[in-house]
DNA sequence: TTCTTTTATCGTATATTTGCGATATGTGAT
DNA sequence: ATCACATATCGCAAATATACGATAAAAGAA
């Protein structure tokens, strides 16, 4: 029952999954949308671009700090953020490796 | 209280967010890789080809079905599915769009 | 020191996801 | 019609995720 059974598949996928998960929210999405957009650490702002509470924004940081695709430091008062292209860059080629058919095979005829 | 508020989003970053969540899982993620090896319809067969019971197969391949990343039609007594590379091009620009300095600002320095 | 500001964490309520067994459904064979 | 097989759906239990208010923690200003 409700045993999450993610261990019983490789660590590729699980890996992926989990870059997947990180991303898997609208919030998120923005967060790293603004911080991808301006391409530099962000102090403080974000809370104010986001229509959540202030707790909430910085769970999700928090969770796409865990997964990786940003890092954060601390500026005095403030927490500054900033995307981890690198990760972004691993999970791309993770992901097309995975689907390496993507581009190759996508005209052939199918069901 | 937990009232998702995913409505005050965009409907890109909602689209987005509903694709990752979609592959946001080691099953699924399992499950596209088979099918996009063989690049044909698969009946059958993918039960065995997963560690979990038949029910919470059929219910990830519902999942992928209804986030339109896999077509399934019925054959006979089998179920046959495809991977829907449109859906996953579709995606994999939208994810560029919104990302899309992913290649080009990548050696800038950062925090 | 005390006050203010900013961010992180805790506690909690609710929603969603995950997984399985049991059962229903649909198809072909006997 | 009945049986066997494959898949879908239902119902439930447990795990996670989401969101918020309250509170703590850290640093500069007064």
């Amino acid at each position: 029952m409700a045993i999450h059974k993610k261990e019983a598949f490789t660590q590729k996928e699980q890996d992926l999954a989990n870059f997947a998960k990180a991303i898997a929210h609208p919030a998120r999405i923005a967060i790293l949308k603004v911080l991808a957009q301006r391409n530099e650490c962000i102090c403080g702002e974000i809370v104010d671009l986001l229509p959540l509470a202030q707790s909430t924004v910085s769970q999700h940081l928090k969770e796409l700090k865990t997964a990786g695709l940003i890092t954060g430091t601390i500026d005095g008062p403030r927490s500054c953020y900033c995307i981890n292209w690198k990760a972004f860059e691993k999970y791309n080629s993770e992901f097309n490796f995975l689907f390496a058919k993507l581009k190759v095979k996508n005209e052939k005829a199918c069901c």
